[in-house]
DNA sequence: GAAGATGATGCTCACATCGAGCACAAGGGA
DNA sequence: TCCCTTGTGCTCGATGTGAGCATCATCTTC
């Protein structure tokens, strides 16, 4: 019997609920299967192409339209579907990675799950977690530490070692970006749901979705650096401040008000509209627009995050 | 006629003879083809990952073992393969990175290709290339600015502003990193032999195999900033300077040698052998070896690059 | 053996960037 | 009015970066 191959779409779709980042997911209700991202078979004669393809089945799937769309990774692995174990095709996917602004209604079926409610260590914006503390104890007392008995990871580095940086102790030695590192390190440890783990380290995705979703995490927060997209999640205009707030969302961490305000307005990313935001509870708050030019300006027009509260 | 659905997977493999950055290429003698990059199919039965896939194909296509190995992008359009127009399956194929130390000899119809010559604006050593300079003013004069008739690319920019940041005239505006952006426009421009291009900006591959090393050059240039590639192509001991030599091929750039020794010095990736390279002309070199543990001690333990010679 | 060439190495200086904090401005509510 | 809240401007020191001068240790040449 010759196998068969199918090359599968899945879309992550990010958007926020106020501070709160926020991904679609569809639901089997009454399966009890766990939530899975959008995902579907590339159409051979009708996709042009794999992007198109993506925008095709976010429509069909979840009834919205999506803006910035970036390829994240391919994922191939014999085992990633248990299924094809037992004669089901083997299934190659590309994974995507969608921006949304707001949370617009989706198709029934679907909804807005936060983001951090799956990747729970991953929201450092309270200090780091606990959990990611509780990460750091697992590995050094799992007994899987630099000894003759440890498991050795692809850069051939003992857990205990690889802890110590995705799950830094010292504080301000937290490195967002470290997004993937930290989930596979979990599910290596067998703390992930998904490899076994009874920890609270929270709910699974079908498959290997979640480890898609901290892809796509860890993608978008490095994506912060060097280009503007922030403002996918913004509207038209908005204040420094609600800025702020998104770029905390998606990084996971705090901000320096002032340090971020100079570093926004020095680089010419935005500029003022004249409007005051009133609401804000204190000394109204100037309003501000993006400016597109700034991409012909500088070379890396993005946020570079400045730490520390 | 139900079309059909291929997987392949691409291997771009990067090596350094002396201080020229290599690419393995595959032949057709007498088909007049031009060269491309080692592919073929994933065996959905036997290749366990996609990873090992690629591992398996190059030892069987080039009869050499690859060390670091990296997915680049996924390559997925309708049209990359002008035959799947008549019949042929559509391809679908990964691309991967491997680094491999030296230019050791390949399986006959095989050859190390010097990786500049295909794209030859991208090294910049000896100052901005005139190709580059010739790129901005083709853009700039070839009526396809700003105006109405002015194609415009997937982030909404005219050729005209693009190529102001992909070939910027302004010395020491070069951003080594834009590699795939420049080759994108230029093949929009119809300046790249695939496009129907007659200037001379270094001769094809098959395929969009160019497009894919445009991505693997630029990817590398990016990883060396933080994670410690360079040493995959450094023999165990070496001198600052000879590292100094790999940096600068791959990034296409020349360094401040003083800046750069205090920089891999103070970042602690090296450390002193004690032995001495009196091979170098003047006073001898002290030799230096990597050392693994940055990686433990070190958030991004990369070489970022000081610029100017 | 001395002079000069060549490349390695150490150091300084100006300047930009960054983390952190003080102080004040401009509004609202008690 | 006082006080609380949030926005905004500014300063300061620590650190990083680009650029260059000076010296050192070897080889080559005269």
């Amino acid at each position: 019997m010759r196998s068969a191959l199918e090359l599968g779409l899945c879309a992550l779709l990010v958007s926020l609920d106020g501070d709160v980042p926020m991904f679609a997911v569809l639901d089997e209700p009454g399966s009890g299967r766990p939530p899975r991202l959008p995902s579907d078979r590339l159409d051979i004669d009708g996709d042009e192409t794999l992007e198109l393809a993506v925008r095709r089945q976010v429509t069909a799937h979840l009834g919205i339209d999506v803006g910035y769309v970036e390829q994240l990774y391919t994922f191939g692995d014999r085992d990633r579907d248990p299924r094809t174990a037992h004669g089901w095709p083997r299934v190659v996917s590309v994974a995507y990675l969608g921006l949304v602004r707001g949370t617009p209604t989706l198709t029934p079926g679907a909804r807005w799950a936060p983001l951090y409610s799956h990747l729970p260590w991953e929201d450092a914006r309270e200090g780091v977690s606990v959990l990611a503390m509780q990460a750091h104890g697992a590995c050094a007392g799992s007994g899987l530490g630099a000894g003759p008995r440890s498991r050795v990871g692809a850069d051939g580095h003992g857990l205990e070692e690889r802890a110590a940086i995705s799950f830094p102790m010292a504080p301000g030695k937290w490195d967002e970006y470290r997004v993937l590192e930290r989930y596979e390190l979990l599910y290596e440890l067998g703390l992930a749901a998904e490899s076994g783990g009874a920890g609270d380290y929270g709910p699974p995705l079908a498959l290997d979705h979640r480890r898609i979703l901290a892809s796509g995490l860890g993608r978008l927060r490095g994506k912060l650096r060097y280009r503007p997209v922030v403002f996918e999640f913004l509207e038209e205009t908005f204040t420094l401040f609600q800025l702020q707030r998104v770029v905390e969302a998606i990084a996971g961490v705090r901000l320096h008000k002032q340090n971020f305000r100079r570093l926004v307005e020095r680089g010419g990313l935005v500029e003022a509209t004249g409007g005051v935001d009133r609401s804000t509870g204190g000394r109204p708050a100037a309003c501000f627009r993006f400016r597109p030019e700034v991409r012909f300006e500088r070379q890396a027009p993005g946020i570079s995050i400045p730490r520390g509260g």
